[in-house]
RNA sequence: UCCUCAGUAGCUCAAUGGCAGAGCACCCGGCUGUUAACCGGGGGGUUGUAGGUUCAAAUCCUACCUGAGGAGCCA
């Protein structure tokens, strides 16, 4: 079955300008790894960094890499003149260098191309690089995550987040979404204060923003189709591999959308944006050793429980849950378990939930809420609602919250002038890259992640 | 906040009460097809901190610091 990946037909160098200053630099009189096939047969110059460079006696072989990919460059010192063959002895591990010579095919090398140097050329010296070629622990990488992001399987994984990223905007931009910037700075929050990071703000307080969503729904009612891609921070004391203090989250909010059609838009967000991936980044998952069959078993339709059937389900598995209990991490293991694509739990118990979630009106002791886990123990990457609609059901729950009601005046008016039902849900890009890549730990799916125990650098 | 585990060379680790060691990295030498190359040599230590037990502590005890894994909470 051919997968719909929204992935764009053009390809990215045929639409640069050509003559600008950069232009030139970067695509004419070098060429970039990832090109380097089209100068099979003749003679190229790449720029990059040394990442190791093996010698025995006479030859020695140079692997480049300039972020695009890896080449071989073989200096015998039979063919080079000395002063080339001492600069190739003097490269050290990551040190910035040039590289001329003629490219041909190789299959004994890495990227099946390889270049024989005529010219090697030091530009910036690198002594004692900290990460050698052996194991390190995680807290002594993560200190260097600035140097660590050159590896090469951090940097696929980073690779393949620009790449999910960008399938992300892809699909609302398809679809006729208005992407909508929701503030960071934020003057209250949306349920308690106790998780969120409080900053000075001219002499009154202000809090990061752990979600755009209440600023999304407003923007609904002017653009129908909207969404939010921005970072967001929660200050919980979470030390597990599933959390960072900041992370990107993604956030659809549609007008008129009721609860069925909001399950089948995550479905299609999640098919669409792992097609993409399974096209465009097979040499990094290849690099990252991640079993893309499990990727690949990531269609649609989705199975799905209620939380009713849900706490029947584990009751017989043994588990103490009754209705009202919230689901736990066991408990959601459980239900994931065996599934080979992401589970969709609904109908959860309205007092475990958001006070904007808008009751199920078959059940109205549950509320139209939404979460998905995926599969391999990734988590909850998306979790949703149908929103209250009715503005005395609004301002009822928010009583019942026992939240500010002044802070909430904006997001009422959205119910006083024209309301209309509408639904959304947030997911966590960094869980999905985890998830993509098979990483273990969420702090790699991040360029520089915030935990609770890092902030540096 | 709670539970569990771990801190020894730049890095990864060994030494379990008796002389502080190995591999990698780095430096020197050797090798014309290496794939985390390999072979030989060299320098490199306040054993997380403070106190205690002991003839003797990396090792046992106490406190603290730092980190990791998990719970809760969530994306």
């Amino acid at each position: 079955m051919k997968r719909e990946t929204d992935a764009p037909r053009f390809t990215l160098n045929a639409q640069l300008p050509s003559g600008t200053a950069y232009n030139r630099a970067l695509f004419m009189d070098t060429t970039t790894i990832s090109h380097i096939g089209e100068k099979a047969g003749g003679s190229a110059t790449v720029q990059g960094w040394l990442y190791n460079r093996r010698s025995s006696g006479k030859i020695q072989f140079l692997i480049v890499r300039d972020g695009t990919g890896y080449l071989q460059a073989v200096v015998p010192r039979a063919d080079v003149p000395a002063e080339v063959w001492e600069a190739a002895e003097r490269a050290s591990q990551e040190c910035s260098l040039r590289v001329t010579g003629t490219v041909r095919e190789e299959k004994r090398a890495p990227g099946g191309y390889e270049m024989s140097a005529q010219s090697v050329e030091i530009l910036g010296p690198s002594e004692g690089y900290p990460i050698t070629p052996k194991e390190h622990g995680v807290d002594f990488l993560m200190n260097l995550r600035h140097l660590w992001m050159r590896s090469s399987q951090q940097h696929a994984v980073l690779r393949v987040r620009s790449e999910i990223e960008q399938a992300i905007r892809d699909f609302f931009y398809r679809r006729e979404f208005t992407l909508i910037d929701s503030p960071i700075l934020t003057g209250s929050a949306v349920e308690g204060t106790s998780t969120l990071f409080e900053t000075d703000y001219f002499g009154d307080k202000a809090y990061l923003s752990q979600s755009g969503q209440l600023y999304l729904e407003p923007a609904a009612a002017a653009f129908g189709k909207v969404y939010c891609f921005g970072p967001t921070f929660r200050a919980e004391k979470s030390k597990t591999r599933r959390h960072l203090t900041e992370f990107w989250m993604i956030e659809p909010e549609v007008a008129f959308l009721r609860f069925e059609g909001l399950v089948e838009l995550a479905e299609d967000l999640i098919v669409t944006v792992m097609g993409r991936v399974l096209e465009r980044c097979q040499e990094d998952l290849k690099r990252l050793e991640r079993d893309t069959k499990k990727l690949e078993a990531i269609q649609k339709p989705f199975p799905r429980i209620t939380y009713r059937e849900a706490v029947q389900k584990l009751a017989a598995l043994g588990f103490s849950v009754k209705f009202g209990d919230d689901l736990g991490a066991d408990e959601e293991t459980a239900l994931a378990k065996d599934l080979d694509r992401p589970l969709v739990v609904s109908r959860f118990p309205a007092a475990i939930k958001s006070f904007y979630m808008q009751p199920d009106p078959e059940d109205p002791e549950v509320v139209l809420g939404l979460d998905m886990l995926a599969p391999e123990g990734y988590g909850e990457i998306i979790g949703g609602s149908e929103r209250i609609y009715d503005l005395a059901l609004l301002e009822k729950r928010i009583e019942e919250h026992e939240l500010p009601r002044d802070a909430y005046e904006w997001y009422l008016d959205v119910r006083r002038f024209g309301t209309f039902p509408h639904s959304g849900f947030g997911m966590g890009l960094e869980r999905f890259v985890a998830w993509a890549c098979g990483i273990h730990h969420l702090r790699e799916a991040i360029p520089y992640p915030r935990t609770l125990k890092r902030i540096y650098p």
